[in-house]
RNA sequence: GGAGAGGUGACCGAGCUGGCUGAAGGUGCACGCCUGGAAAGCGUGUGUAUCCUAACCGGGUACCGAGGGUUCGAAUCCCUCCUUCUCCGCCA
């Protein structure tokens, strides 16, 4: 959410942000809106303030033993007035509330400006995308060959876009997700959390998702309930209304939880394999800094996605969204591409794998976190970040198709070893 | 699911036979005094939001889990909901 104030005061900067989005947003209403408020307010706290000080006369007549009769039928008329314009007050404040809860965040000037994902801006690359003496497969391929991924049973369980990993393949996913949060905890930093997977109305309204993207969440029957789309919704919400000291900052969280997203307007984009499920799990990064250290905090946390896929030996590039790519909280983001060699039919294609994003107080005011500096008196909203670290779904598929052989089997790289109990190789079941 | 007890400021804890209580008292914290230094002690201060204002100076208004209601007036009475705890039942 975008402070009032600074739509009033600086109406054109904000415009202008919402132009970059490619957002049509007409802001009269919501001026008139407010300037109405405040006239309404002003009336209503000088009826009160009469009504207080009547109020207090009363008691001391009454004290005395005096009638208060006509004060009394005063008071009480002033009161009828107060109710009814109490109930246009709210109105009123509905309304630019409602207004706000929409409002994108403003695109930091950092950002390219674009319409969509071909116009990322390429940041770095890391890694030589790997070349075959073979045709590469597809993940959902060797997966289905080795026996470890099984979409059909999936779907037969629930429906589509849900996976099953059969053995070695379950075996390989739980070993990404300890392996992930081994590093983040031990050599990032991060404090590891296990979250609730479903949260209610306010804490989705707090990161962002509700109330406009409430078609891209799974809602439980009879419930105010939702299925988390990512772990930032619980995580980020932590010390939601709450007033933190700031010797906790920056407060860096990390879980790993399934993320459920219904998908809705995708029909027929990457219909096979773990790329786009209904279901999947991930590692996830929150962070809550002050104003001030964001944008390194973005930087580092970036830095904490890519040391994921450098030491699993994955080739990736990162690339900056463009204005029409950025997500609606988010004030700046980065996405990390991993290298999936037998994506476009053994041609090789870069897929996000992780987004790391600054949502500035955008999120914090939604979800009131604010914080307080030592000698200052005033708490101030925190800045809220957060990065997959990383998707493991489609870690997991890059794995299977960086490190296939040509026999169909896959390497397991060296970092995982441990973690599959010593084994290097997976391999069609003997 | 059944029975009961609570939710007050950073924390603990009064108030709850309605009126001078934004809220006693204590702890903590901040600053000052005291001291060779420290402890103890003493003094002062210490919520948030919003409106008026040049102002985080001053003033108004609101907030005692949330939302409604009764009343001239509610932390105090009534209703609904959320939540915490205890006991019983059930259950991974």
């Amino acid at each position: 959410m975008l402070d009032l104030k600074l739509i009033k005061n600086n109406l054109e900067i904000v415009k202008n942000g919402m132009e970059k989005r490619r957002a049509k947003i007409d802001f009269t209403s919501l001026i008139n809106n407010d300037d109405e408020r405040k006239t309404l307010l002003l009336e209503i706290e000088k009826l009160r303030h009469k009504r207080n000080v009547v109020t207090d006369d009363i008691a001391k007549i009454k004290k005395a033993g005096g009638d208060a009769g006509s004060l009394i039928e005063q008071m009480r008329a002033v009161s009828e007035t107060i109710k009814k314009l109490d109930k246009t007050l709210s109105t009123i404040e509905e309304a630019i509330h409602d207004f706000l809860v929409t409002l994108p965040n403003i695109p930091h000037e950092d950002v390219p400006e674009g319409l969509d994902d071909t116009e990322n801006r390429f940041e770095k690359t890391h890694g030589e995308p790997k070349k075959f003496d073979f045709k590469a497969k597809p993940h959902w391929e060797l997966g289905e060959d080795l026996g470890i991924l099984d979409f059909t049973r999936a779907a037969k369980i629930t429906g589509a876009r849900f996976p099953l990993y059969l053995g070695k393949g379950a075996r390989l996913e739980r070993a990404l997700i300890n392996f992930m949060l081994d590093i983040h905890t031990s050599d990032h930093g991060y404090t590891e959390t296990l979250p609730p997977f479903i949260v209610n109305k306010t804490t989705m309204t707090g990161t962002g998702q509700l109330p406009k993207f409430e078609e891209d969440l799974f809602k439980l029957e009879g419930w105010d309930y939702y299925l988390i789309p990512t772990s930032e919704v619980p995580m980020t919400n932590i010390y939601a209304n709450e007033i933190i000291d700031e010797s906790i900052l920056p407060c860096k969280f990390t879980a790993y939880t399934p993320c459920f997203r219904s998908e809705a307007g995708s029909y027929g984009r990457d219909t096979r394999g773990l790329i786009r499920q209904h279901q999947f799990n991930k590692v996830e990064m929150v962070k809550l800094t002050t104003p001030e250290t964001s944008f390194e905090e973005l930087e580092s946390m970036l830095a904490n996605a890519e040391k994921i896929l450098q030491l699993l030996e994955l080739p990736y590039q990162v690339v900056t969204l463009c204005t029409g790519d950025l997500g609606f909280a988010a004030t700046k983001t980065y996405d990390i591409e991993v290298w999936m060699p037998g994506q476009d039919d053994g041609g090789g294609k870069y897929r996000e794998i992780s987004s790391c994003s600054n949502c500035l107080d955008f999120q914090a005011r939604r979800a009131g976190i604010r914080f307080r500096r030592k000698d200052k008196k005033k708490p101030e909203y925190v800045h809220t970040l957060n990065g997959s670290g990383l998707a493991v779904g489609r870690t997991f598929a890059a794995i299977l198709e960086n490190f296939q052989q040509a026999d169909g089997s896959v390497i397991i790289p060296d970092v995982l070893v441990p973690y599959m109990g010593g084994q290097k190789v997976i391999q069609h079941d003997a």
